[in-house]
DNA sequence: ATAATAATTAAACAAATGTTTGATTATTAT
DNA sequence: ATAATAATCAAACATTTGTTTAATTATTAT
């Protein structure tokens, strides 16, 4: 499905006031009025609200996804920095897309939109196949360690990125950087956080328990 | 506050349904038939839903608070492990009162009752405070390292063991442990992952980079 | 220019929502 | 036993909800 001008303005109205207010928080009207459109152009457009979340979606799925095949292939790049690259990639993109992962996450514990659901699963199931695979090439090549559990580490990322990301109001009063502009903290925080990660995750990979 | 039998059982059923389909999603109708109570119950005992909502934090938000204060002047225990018995005890308690954390995340996120994101705030900077203080403790006893960030360090705590218990159902399914019982598998979630995070915390302690 | 299609609108729809009411029944205290 | 308080209930309340309708305007193709 490609959407129009006036269909993506409606999409990116409701990605924001869904991510802000949740799925049943938002109502149609509030999406229409934000949009500055009328009430029955979302029904005459996508159908239904359901339906509308899921061209949100049908939209944004692909934006998330870790870009990870030209990486296998690349032999020029060790494993390490492949992994390394994920992360910064990864905090990255959530950084960018944060609307959407307010979204899939209160999809998955609440909403449970059931398409949504499925997409978010492959993304998932995909995803943690892939870093496998960059894992086992590192094995081969005894940069790694043998007992490695992917799914567990890819949980580190995504829940650290995610917790970080969503308190980070929290983490710049903790640690007094009230002075910084919004900017150079969002830079500072994502630096942090990327470094932090990777070391967790060359300590995984390659230190022997 | 305290609650007699009748306010609990209506507390109890609550939280079940707004862990599972949000608060917005549960309407009142749904709680007093789960709870087998009639309607007017709910305004007559908590004066709304909005208040129902507030009596769960009351009554739970004491139950998840980490238990430091003994820990902290233990000295027959070292620091290193009392953070792990912190990681331990986080595991279970997230495991034990899933449907309150699942509550404290959307509030978190979408729904933001403002005395709940007090209540909330308040626990998190209590707990980076009393952790920050064993850390200090280790620091001066020389067995951690000078440069350590809490938050971030508790972010990965919190955010792994959420990603985890949050998709139990897909480790299960990645790591082929179908065969085993939901008891069994519980046991064994709660063993990695408790495993998996003081490894990473080690070595975020004590490893100079 | 004209016909056909697409876009837009205000109004209406039924269903579901949180809360209140006013009456009735149980329980407790005197 | 009687009065007073607490608990329970069905019904009603006003809003808000997602969606549809039917009419009108704008755009496109012939």
């Amino acid at each position: 499905m490609e959407f129009n001008d006036k269909q993506l303005q409606i999409i990116e109205t409701a990605e924001k006031l869904f991510a802000d207010r949740g799925f049943k928080g938002t109502s149609v009207r509030d999406i229409a009025e934000e949009a500055g459109i009328n009430l029955a152009m979302i029904s005459y457009y996508f159908g239904s609200k359901v339906k509308l979340m899921e061209a949100i979606f049908e939209v944004r799925i692909g934006s998330v996804q870790m870009r990870i095949e030209s990486l296998l292939k690349d032999d020029s790049i060790t494993p390490l920095q492949k992994i390394n690259m994920l992360v910064d990639e990864h905090v990255e993109r959530v950084a960018q897309k944060e609307c959407f992962y307010k979204i899939m996450i209160t999809e998955q514990l609440i909403n449970k939109n059931p398409t949504v659901l499925h997409a978010t699963r492959q993304l998932k199931i995909r995803n943690a196949e892939l870093v496998g695979q960059i894992i086992k090439d590192g094995q081969k090549k005894g940069l790694f360690k043998k007992k490695i559990d992917v799914v567990l580490m890819l949980n580190t990322l995504v829940g650290t990125v995610w917790q970080t990301m969503m308190n980070r109001d929290y983490y710049r009063e903790f640690n007094d950087l009230q002075s910084l502009s919004d900017q150079e903290f969002n830079t500072l925080i994502k630096r942090k956080l990327s470094i932090h990660i990777k070391k967790l995750f060359k300590d995984i990979l390659t230190n022997e328990a």
